[in-house]
DNA sequence: CTCATATTTTAGAATGTACTTATATAAGTC
DNA sequence: GACTTATATAAGTACATTCTAAAATATGAG
């Protein structure tokens, strides 16, 4: 599954929020997405799965629970893909970098 | 339809690097299209008005010609979201600005 | 060993997406 | 007006995704 189709669902985008927040056991992943979207655990199980597979997060077992975390390559890829268009846009961040190359011309650094 | 799920799609995400590239009529976008994936004229119709329908491109009309051109807002939706997770993998332009904050603060500007 | 808890896996149904073919619409050419 | 080119839309089908319910697996407690 391609990076972009695991990040358009809605359970697994905010499932990532949740893990970019810190580690997390299944349980607790699960209890906050089945308040907020109302599925079962079987369900946030199921993208949890679908999250490692992708290579989004990896899982540890700690006694009987599984303890997420969240895993950067797939989401880099996704920011690298982006950077093509973010000449539309003036991002906030290359456009500092454009000062930072004019301010190191005029000071000669 | 969400920007992701807009993004999902292969096809689409080459459509919107054409148009990166600067316009383009339906026909030329089909035609690469057509040749790259051998899906139908109909097929790419139909891609670009899902990217039209969520605001990533728009079209004007040329004579009998329709020109595409890329619009910036819902890719830069995307860029916004992935900032909470840039902390993860050191972005380079991230790492550029932490650079110029520690220099600014030496020089005291 | 038995029971409870945590989590995954399987099976099947419901839904949505992407495709093809066929048809429609509009502009340009003769 | 007839014909061609450019593009979109409609109808129907195929396939993938997401969900629930039920069953399986594994750990920990008594």
């Amino acid at each position: 599954m391609h990076a972009f189709d695991v990040l358009g669902d809605p359970v697994r985008r905010r499932i990532l929020e949740l893990l970019a927040d810190g580690e997390h056991s299944a349980g607790e992943v699960a209890a906050v997405v089945q308040d907020e979207f109302g599925v079962t655990q079987s369900a946030v199980s199921q993208h949890l799965k679908v999250l490692r597979d992708a290579g989004f997060a990896t899982a540890r077992v700690d006694g009987s629970r599984r303890i997420y975390a969240i895993e950067a390559a797939p989401m880099q890829a996704v920011d690298a893909w982006l950077d093509r268009f973010r000449g539309f846009w003036g991002h906030r961040l290359e456009a500092l970098a454009t000062e930072v190359a004019r301010g190191k011309k005029r000071r000669g650094d």
